[in-house]
RNA sequence: GCCGCGUUGGUCAAGGGGUUAAGACGCCUCCCUUUCACGGAGGAAUCACGGGUUCGAAUCCCGUACGUGGUACCA
């Protein structure tokens, strides 16, 4: 049987990191396996619903590389892929359930649940639970009679379906990451299946459209965990055990005081977003990893190797390589701590190693949006291998790129101040002169040009050079300065010493 | 409170009865380079704690602590 995987995002705002690596470890095992990606959308709460987010979050896998084999977008044999158009399908789950003893019918209203946490709660008991306890207090097709019920839901009273939760029995499954794990049923409450208002709950629809959609491994975050038992035991109860997948909860992915937020991300100045998100209701804007200066190709790799490893020593993966080498065996079962430093050594790592010309068309955007025009592709090209070294994010082709195209708006006069003389000025001048007469205009003059008349200037060449860096580029930093005059032009090169000198 | 899951340097982590307890990020020193990087060579830094089991425990068992998640008609 082919595998088949599903990640299943709820449409209510940006997508976090985790989320992302959720989707990247199903995709790396269908994909490992030969199988299939699918992505299911959680839009069962209406009262969350955010417009956008849904679109958002395909942008964000399509970024990424994720693409989907099967999802809203995608199509495919086992749709809708968007639970709010399977609405139908589930009642009639639920009510089978009921139907076996399995599950009730539950009428209170959400004044009364209140009522009952509020007189149950204690010091012992802080969030009392519909459980097999308090179920007998409750208004439900186990208190009331036959009939009453029968009148009730003839009357179209509003009423949940919940599961009944056995009181004393263990429910356990091997998961793929953590092994066995067993549970108490007492201990659980009797979870809503089906919704005042039609929709299910996640935990009727994860197992309904799992089974539907022929899922054989379902991975998800370890938050869901604690409710494993009941699914395990809507699958027994649906009769449907011999076809349910394998289980992988996955570990979080914390920050720096426990679990990541993207408040985290506004406190420590990192993204926790795959992409910008911004928020239609608040118009607050998250910023992405993307916007941050971030490839894809790093995002991925960074994330991969949070909380999983083949073994070897191997740290750097292209997304092929990611597919050929991942065992969901070796997952680690606790969460780790996200790093921002290791993820920007991950970026300047695919920074130098990727292609140039792949990367052409997002160093100009981001050069662009400095209003840093770069028309010649040739050059481009040229500069981008000259300084990728030096650039950790894309957007530091802005310092380290942007000097080629643009003359600096300010110059560091302070890097050489305590040595400048007069005698060096002189030189600058007459440099500046000489420059404009080379007829040869290449790296090899000009430096030559520039030693030649220290020496009969009789200053040392090295104490020169940090001047003339400033007056090209502004600061210290760069790649070797001839090569910089040779790039920008003779034109150029003469004029920011001038203006420089004007300056100083 | 109860329940689940977890715990190897600051961080990511390999190792799963006998190892000098890998490696990477970050940090520090030095080399290269009259800038900044890249590259190279070094360095500091770790098995949460307490009990067992064993000739021998980071590794197995139990407890404690801590972290984290769940305890919704949210996912």
């Amino acid at each position: 049987m082919s595998v088949r995987v599903r990640f299943a995002p709820s449409p209510t705002g940006g997508l976090h990191l985790g989320g992302v690596r959720t989707v990247l470890y199903n995709y790396l095992f269908a994909k490992h396996h030969g199988g299939e990606f699918i992505v299911r959308i959680e839009d069962t709460d209406q009262t969350r619903f955010v417009p956008g987010a849904e679109e958002y979050i395909f942008e964000c896998l399509k970024w990424c590389g994720l693409d989907a084999d099967e999802s809203v977008k995608h199509g495919g044999d086992y749709g809708p892929y968007r639970q709010s158009e399977r609405k139908p399908m589930y009642r009639k789950y639920a009510e089978a359930l009921v139907a076996d003893g399995y599950a009730y019918y539950a009428f209170d209203t959400p004044e009364e649940l209140e009522k009952m946490r509020d007189e149950n709660r204690s010091e012992e008991n802080p969030s009392p639970q519909y459980d097999h306890r308090l179920r007998k207090k409750m208004r439900n097709s186990l208190t009331l009679t036959d009939d009453e019920v029968k009148q009730l839901l003839a009357d179209n009273t509003p009423h949940v379906i919940r599961i009944k939760m056995p009181e004393n029995d263990v429910v356990s499954f091997t998961d793929m990451i953590r092994g066995e794990v067993s549970f108490q049923t007492g201990l659980v409450d009797d979870k809503v299946l089906l919704k005042a208002d039609g929709m299910p709950t996640y935990h009727l629809a994860v197992v309904v459209d799992d089974y539907l959609m022929k899922i054989t491994h379902a991975f998800r975050g370890e938050e869901w965990l604690p409710s494993a038992s009941v699914h395990l035991l809507l699958w027994k109860y649906l009769g449907w055990e011999s076809s349910m997948p394998e289980w992988a909860h996955l570990p979080l992915i914390l920050g720096p005081n426990g679990k990541l937020s993207k408040r985290d991300g506004a406190k420590y100045g990192f993204p926790v977003f795959a992409m910008n998100w911004k928020d239609p209701k608040t118009n607050e804007l998250t910023e992405g990893f993307k916007e941050k200066g971030f490839l894809p190709e790093a995002f991925v790799n960074m994330l991969a190797l949070l909380g999983w490893n083949d073994g070897t020593e191997k740290e750097l993966y292209s997304m092929d390589e990611l597919i050929a080498d991942f065992d969901i065996k070796r997952v680690h079962s606790a969460g780790a701590k996200f790093d921002y430093e290791k993820a920007k050594w991950f970026n300047h790592e695919w920074v130098k190693r990727k292609d140039v010309r792949s990367m052409m068309y997002d160093v100009r955007s981001v050069l662009a949006a400095h209003d840093i025009v770069t028309d010649d592709d040739a050059k481009l090209e040229k500069i981008i291998e000259l300084v990728k070294e030096r650039c950790t994010l894309l957007t530091d082709f802005v310092q380290h790129a942007g000097f080629f195209f643009k003359a600096p708006a300010t110059l560091d006069f302070e890097a050489f101040k305590p040595k400048w003389t007069e005698e060096k000025k002189q030189f600058f001048e007459l440099f500046a002169g000489k420059l404009d007469n080379l007829s040869v205009w290449d790296l090899h003059s000009i430096e030559q040009l520039f030693k030649d008349l220290a020496a009969e200037k009789n200053i040392k060449a090295g104490e020169l050079q940090l001047p003339m860096r400033i007056m090209l580029v502004g600061g210290k930093f760069g790649p070797a300065v001839f090569q910089i005059a040779e790039l920008i032009g003779k034109e150029e090169t003469v004029a920011r010493i001038q203006k420089a000198l004007a300056e100083f």
